[in-house]
DNA sequence: CTAGGGTTAG
């Protein structure tokens, strides 16, 4: 008949006629026009049919009603749905007994499918209400509903509805059981009905392998591939998909392989999806040639391929490869999504480009994507790494549903602005912290030297309930370290392994130069021999470890035993090692290092290494060298370089050179300050007290200050911090009878202060005055009056010890029999028995 | 009933 040869784009005209050619026969034969519309994709359509058969009181027969369903929630669209349901309600008003399993099946299947996992529970109930029985088609349904929303409690009475009907050897309802389980993470459950299941198919197997690759369980999910072929199932394309990317997970390509060997043996159906598992996987093994061939050599690309390569590039940081496949794209005509875009706002925050960034803002307000909170992240990270802080917060104030992550970008951002601030005003308004929220905010106070607040942040963030996690114990073992707080350390060691925190190659790093930076030698080598894996940081920590105590010979052997074990130096460790030459007064080796960088491991020296250089000959006295060795510079030697040319001119005495140096730096009108101070010291030391006046009147015009001495110390786990000449410290009624009595007993042993130390032109009363409060006096006397006999004592200064500070401890030392342990901002002092392990060298 | 691409901290 002619009602069944309609095509589904059929024109109203026709519908009508149709509509009335058949009117008659629509209360008793089911082949009315609603049988042929199934295939309409127009609901507009099918809304004026319906509405014109149901004005004529013509359609009651139930087999129709559940036609129109069916047919509304095949379109699977919101309103194709909703539309389904206000038929099924409008029916049941009337003909309640009339209706059928099937109507509410295909609801529950409609809900389900646009992912209102909700209603369809709320139908089945209805159902159930109305005294019909579920069947074994209207589980897997319900199940995928309970997946969809991840309703465990309803899945799980679910499954006990589906035992107590008898369902139990239904492959169909066992299956959607084991995806329900494996998504929402109860993959143990999902495993037991899978082992009781007396038969299995593919898509059992499917199921459990993805949720296992889901939940972190990769290589679970590959033993189960493997298994499964043993026993005879073969795969299809969605279970290749899967364990690919379980293989891409564990970034273990010589395994992706051998399972993509089954591709071919099995004769298993290649399609885009699983070519596009394999991009990603080869990508995440960081086989990015063979990834870019596989891709070029599909001809007409999809755009998820296009998306996962891009988005792979984005991660290891190649911006500009993947705006290149964003070029590709277009140039395949293929519409860029909102994962296109996301990748492509991160590539432009990547290269700090605000041309991009721009432009993709662009194309996301006119696509409308911006209700996406992905993206407007994203806009928020790229508009703060290119600088643009007022449109960032613009786009932050303009979005209606701000996540955890949108204010963690704005603060990450405020910071890398260097406007801590705000950033801290933000991170205190903000509704909820998470993790990565603390991490960033205390990664920044470690980065502005704020260490003590840093760590009290930690032990707020745990008293918050927050668990840290290894980045957490990165920024305080960094913390710990500056501060060279011993016991913290230990506390901090002993907190990762009582919490189980892993220990990745940085932490372990991290907690070598921690321990390096608090003079525990022995725990940094500890922690850097039981290392696995050590790249050129490791051991640059821990040849800084070696530097800082002074034992340069043991820094040297462990930069060889770094060579035979094939790890490649980089300019970093040279650094170190250049340092531990200095300390040690190692002018040959240091010599030998410094021409082998370029002619052993093809590394052109930076000025850094000039200026370790002119350490290590400086401060052997070899100061003509030192100056020749500038000059031989190929690039322009900056103020550092004259800097420790100065230094060393002020260790050896030499006024002429230091004014030579000093005439330098001034030529280069630095703004740093440091210089200035060193010369001032210089004059001091020399007696000149009219240059002394001279460079501190420059310092005062441009406003600098020298930074003022302070020196800390930790006393049962409480770290005290003293500066100069502090009279207004809480401690202070105890310390300065302390500190006369050692200032009685140091000049007994022959001890006579080393004025020239002091700057300022006071009287000499007043300068032995200030000499006998320098801050690491004020921390030595606080640490004898807190400890007991036998303790060592350590003082952490963040200057360069000055002489007379360090011929006073030596003989503390002596006088007190104490260990006494400074380090200051180059390396530690050991003194012992009136000894110094730098050998007054430094 | 089963599948693939995504933002933030170090």
């Amino acid at each position: 008949m002619a009602a069944t040869s309609l095509s589904p784009l059929v024109s109203t005209q026709t519908l009508k006629t149709v509509t009335n050619q058949t009117q008659h026969k629509t209360k008793t034969n089911d082949s009315s026009p609603i049988v042929s519309l199934k295939h309409s994709k127009n609901l507009t359509e099918l809304r004026k049919l319906h509405s014109q058969i149901t004005k004529q009181g013509l359609i009651h027969h139930p087999s129709s009603i559940t036609k129109l369903i069916s047919t509304c929630t095949e379109m699977g669209t919101f309103d194709s749905i909703i539309y389904a349901k206000s038929i099924l309600n409008q029916f049941r008003k009337d003909n309640e007994n009339d209706v059928t399993l099937f109507m509410y099946n295909s609801l529950i299947r409609g809900y389900s499918s646009i992912g209102l996992g909700n209603e369809a529970i709320w139908v089945y109930l209805e159902m159930l209400s109305l005294g019909i029985s579920p069947d074994k088609y209207t589980f897997p349904f319900l199940l995928s509903a309970c997946t969809k929303i991840s309703a465990y409690a309803e899945g799980f009475q679910v499954h006990g509805s589906i035992i107590k009907m008898g369902f139990q050897g239904d492959v169909f309802i066992l299956n959607s059981l084991i995806h329900f389980y494996s998504e929402c993470g109860e993959i143990v459950l999902g495993r037991k009905v899978f082992d009781e299941m007396a038969e299995r198919n593919v898509v059992s197997w499917t199921s459990l392998i993805c949720g296992y690759a889901r939940w972190g369980l990769a290589m679970e999910a590959v033993e189960l591939f493997f298994e499964m072929v043993e026993e005879g199932t073969g795969p299809n394309s969605v279970t290749m998909v899967c364990v690919i990317s379980a293989c891409a997970k564990l970034k273990d390509l010589e395994l992706g392989e051998r399972v993509c060997r089954y591709i071919g043996e099995l004769g298993v159906k290649v399609n885009t999806s699983m070519v596009n598992a394999l991009v990603d996987m080869y990508m995440k093994c960081g086989a990015f040639d063979t990834a870019k061939r596989l891709f070029d050599e599909c001809g007409e690309k999809n755009l998820v391929v296009c998306n996962t390569i891009m988005s792979n590039y984005v991660r290891e940081g190649m911006a500009r490869e993947a705006l290149s496949i964003l070029n590709e794209t277009l140039g395949q005509r293929l519409v860029p999504d909102r994962v296109t875009i996301l990748s492509t706002i991160s590539a432009s925050a990547q290269l700090g480009s605000i041309f991009w960034g721009k432009c993709c803002h662009g194309y996301v307000l006119r696509n409308g994507l911006e209700g996406w909170d992905s993206i407007s992240n994203a806009l928020i990270d790229m508009y703060m790494k290119c600088g643009k802080q007022e449109v960032a917060c613009a786009v932050f104030y303009r979005m209606a549903n701000k996540t955890v992550v949108s204010w963690n970008s704005l603060i990450a951002g405020y910071i890398r602005n260097g406007d801590v601030d705000s950033a801290w005003k933000v991170f205190n308004n903000m509704p909820e912290s998470d993790l990565v929220s603390w991490n960033t905010i205390i990664s920044a106070l470690v980065k502005e030297s704020m260490f003590k607040e840093a760590i009290e942040l930690f032990r707020m963030m745990q008293s918050e309930g927050i668990k840290a996690d290894r980045v957490t114990m990165v920024s305080i073992a960094s913390a710990c370290g500056y501060l060279g707080a011993l016991d913290l350390a230990k506390w901090i060691h002993a907190y990762i392994k009582k919490n189980k925190i892993p220990c990745d190659i940085r932490l372990s790093t991290a907690l070598v130069d921690m321990f390096a930076r608090c003079g525990d030698p022995s725990n940094a080598m500890k922690i850097f021999n039981q290392m696995k894996i050590r790249d050129v940081s490791a051991w640059t920590a821990a040849i800084g470890a070696m530097a800082m105590e002074g034992n340069s010979n043991q820094a040297i052997e462990l930069f060889n035993e770094m060579l035979r074990q094939g790890v490649k130096p980089d300019g970093v460790v040279f650094v170190g090692l250049l340092t531990a030459c200095s300390h040690g007064g190692l002018v040959e080796e240091g010599q030998d290092l410094f021409r082998s960088m370029k002619s052993v491991h093809g590394i052109s020296p930076q000025v850094v290494h000039y200026g370790c250089m002119v350490d290590v000959l400086g401060r052997a006295g070899l100061l003509e060298k030192a100056l020749e060795l500038i000059k031989s510079m190929p690039v322009e030697p900056n103020d550092v370089i004259w800097g420790s040319l100065l230094a060393a001119c002020r260790m050896h005495r030499n006024v002429d050179m230091a004014e030579y140096a000093a005439e330098r730096i001034k030529e280069l009108a630095s703004e740093r300050t440091g210089n200035q101070v060193i010369l001032s010291n210089i004059y001091a030391s020399a007696g000149k007290w009219t240059d002394v006046a001279k460079v501190r009147l420059q310092l005062k015009e441009k406003g600098a200050r020298k930074v003022p001495g302070s020196s800390s110390i930790e006393i049962n786990g409480e770290i005290y911090e003293f500066t100069s000449g502090d009279a207004s410290h809480p401690e202070m009624i105890n310390i300065a009878p302390m500190l006369d009595e050692m200032h009685c007993r140091v000049r007994a042993a022959g001890h006579a202060p080393d004025l020239t130390n002091v700057l300022l032109n006071v009287d000499e009363q007043e300068k032995e005055y200030l000499l006998g409060r320098h801050s690491e006096k004020l921390a030595m006397a606080f640490g004898l009056i807190s400890t007991n006999q036998g303790m060592p004592i350590r003082v952490v200064k963040n200057l360069r010890i000055c002489s007379d500070c360090h011929s006073f401890a030596k003989l503390v030392s002596k006088v007190y029999d104490r260990e006494i342990i400074i380090r200051d901002n180059n390396r530690f002092h050991f003194f012992q028995r009136g000894v110094c392990s730098c050998d007054d060298y430094w």
